[in-house]
DNA sequence: TTGTAGGCGTTATCAT
DNA sequence: ATGATAACGCCTACAA
């Protein structure tokens, strides 16, 4: 039951209605001991009210929010699903809300998300940018609160950090499709200005050499990395390329793009172009023909990075910064099957 | 740059450094007017310390959070992704941030989600729940802040409300593969005890009694509202009924999970069976063969219901609970092509 | 064991 | 126009 008398019940109502102070109902509250008879008396009183703490008045008091934020691109992606639904089991386990950015990978947006720490609403940030631009580690650097980063992070930055090697992993990718003979290998790739296109571009040449393969603009694409964008950047190198007989994909998205454009070009997969996605998303599992990809350690990068920040806003306050990486996995499905 | 005293800056250390009050200090800082000279100095002081108001201080002081939450199964499933990304658009737009709970579906974690409005740390929930128990009602009852339920809620609950007619939905899948010409038409649905599943069932009924179809229960399974629950159900179907020439699917993840069990079980789709699913997320554009399904709105709804709330957490205070409602759209594709 | 009182950082009222 | 002061609800010395 509220009580009657407007507002919501505080511990002020409650000490009226036990016939003590403030600081005995707040003691009996908090476990702080008492007489048995106070004791019973406040928690009479606090079940009648239906009290329940305000929580912005604890944290104000306290100086902690009990929330943390999370600052992706867009939840459409299924990598950030995966790291959600990690660093959310994480926070809640340690006590934490969990607050969510969609920055559609709007600088300003990141550098709001970033700066929003300082009015304390929030008391740690994990941010996984595509774009890490001065601006970003400038506000990095300065700020107000604990930031963890899921990306790879310049020399220097005293951050606790998230990282895969995605250019190892796109490596991987080529290494594959070279492996099933594959001589003509395309690249469907983001912006190169982001840190993942320009690794895993890295990676595509790496791979290529590797495999001894002639290196080949003519078999590069640019575009964002969406679904429709992957499917345009296909059909141009279709147009371009007609003996690609692999295709490397820097996520999955523009891979379920390059599918269906392989599809409605007539080319078979794999007969005719073998397929590699990365990120191992949910997708890859729901595609025909089913779509081999690397997996980056999503679910895993969100959980580390969940800890690293869990941890930080409690023993280890003052740790020196921690880097952590995941290792990428290619995981063989059909569209590579010989 | 912060304050060299310690904590970050407060309205007090600007009053000190202006040399005015730290009234000034917040009439400034909120454009209350002051002499141009005092409004330099507070500004100039603010600006050079850095400050950022303490949002829980403004929160405490004001009773507004400026926070809303949704609660919802499991981010995992795409509907709730739609869901989600449009929530968090209206919020951000209207000023609130937006937290997430995951509640897996357990009763438990959605009633602690309807509690937890309680302490005051968020202004208004939305909750999708699949399930809706004499507990939930009662907390919905008792719900000490707005509540927006998407979902259909029991008549007589004055409570905001988004929600779609699943059962007109499922009559549209059945008519359509029935207008194809199919005529033993399976329906895997999800728990019977699910407000969704119930309704289903029914549109499913019906369906079949507009085409003047016999109702015939061998044709029916249950299981998860999850993919490899769909895929299992799929079989069992088969294994029953082998002249099986359509199926509807109570959702998109029991789809795609029943097309790989068709596939796996050799047969052809939509040759020997056309498939409908529900919820046209994204997953329908990405299957192969694409799949024909039965959009609900799950964007559309998400909106609406971040539009209610915001509403009610300004203007519309005090109006009447409003039932908004969306139409069931079906969404032809490859899965029934004849 | 208990109560009084101060303070967390704001905003808003009320004199001046 | 400005400053002192009282809340907002909680926790916690400190004193009794």
């Amino acid at each position: 039951m509220a009580s009657a008398d407007g507002g919501p019940a505080t511990i002020e109502t409650i000490a009226r209605r036990a016939g003590v102070s403030i600081a005995s109902v707040s003691r009996v509250l908090n476990g702080l001991g008492g007489r048995p008879d106070t004791v019973r008396k406040v928690q009479a009183a606090a079940t009648e009210l239906g009290y329940v703490p305000n929580a912005m008045a604890r944290s104000l008091r306290g100086g902690r929010s009990g929330q943390i934020a999370f600052a992706m691109e867009d939840i459409g992606n299924p990598v950030y699903v995966a790291m959600v639904r990690r660093i959310q089991a994480v926070a809640r386990e340690a006590g934490f809300r969990l607050l969510l950015h969609s920055t559609g990978a709007d600088r300003e947006e990141e550098l709001r998300a970033l700066r929003s720490l300082a009015d304390r609403h929030t008391e740690g940030l994990i941010i996984s940018p595509i774009r890490i631009t001065q601006d970003h580690l400038d506000e990095l650097r300065r700020a107000v609160a604990p930031v963890v980063v899921i990306g790879s992070l310049p020399e220097g930055i005293a951050l606790d950090n998230v990282r895969v090697d995605s250019r190892v992993g796109a490596a991987m990718a080529v290494a594959h499709l070279a492996g099933i003979g594959r001589r003509r290998i395309g690249f469907l790739n983001g912006p190169l200005d982001t840190v993942p296109g320009q690794a895993r571009h890295q990676g595509y040449l790496d791979g290529l050499g590797t495999a001894d393969l002639p290196v080949d603009e003519e078999l590069v694409e640019f575009g964002e990395f969406r679904t429709d964008s992957g499917a345009d950047a296909a059909l141009r190198l279709l147009e371009r390329v007609p003996d690609l007989d692999g295709l490397f994909c820097a996520n999955d998205l523009i891979a379920v793009g390059a599918l269906r454009a392989l599809r409605e070009a007539g080319r078979r997969v794999p007969d005719d172009v073998a397929v590699v996605g990365m990120d191992d998303t949910e997708l890859a599992r729901v595609t025909w023909p089913t779509l081999t990809s690397v997996g980056l350690g999503s679910a895993r990068r969100g959980e580390l990075a969940a800890e690293l920040l869990v941890d930080r806003l409690g023993e280890g306050r003052d740790r020196e910064p921690r880097w952590v990486s995941v290792t990428p996995e290619l995981v063989a499905r059909e569209s590579t099957r010989s």
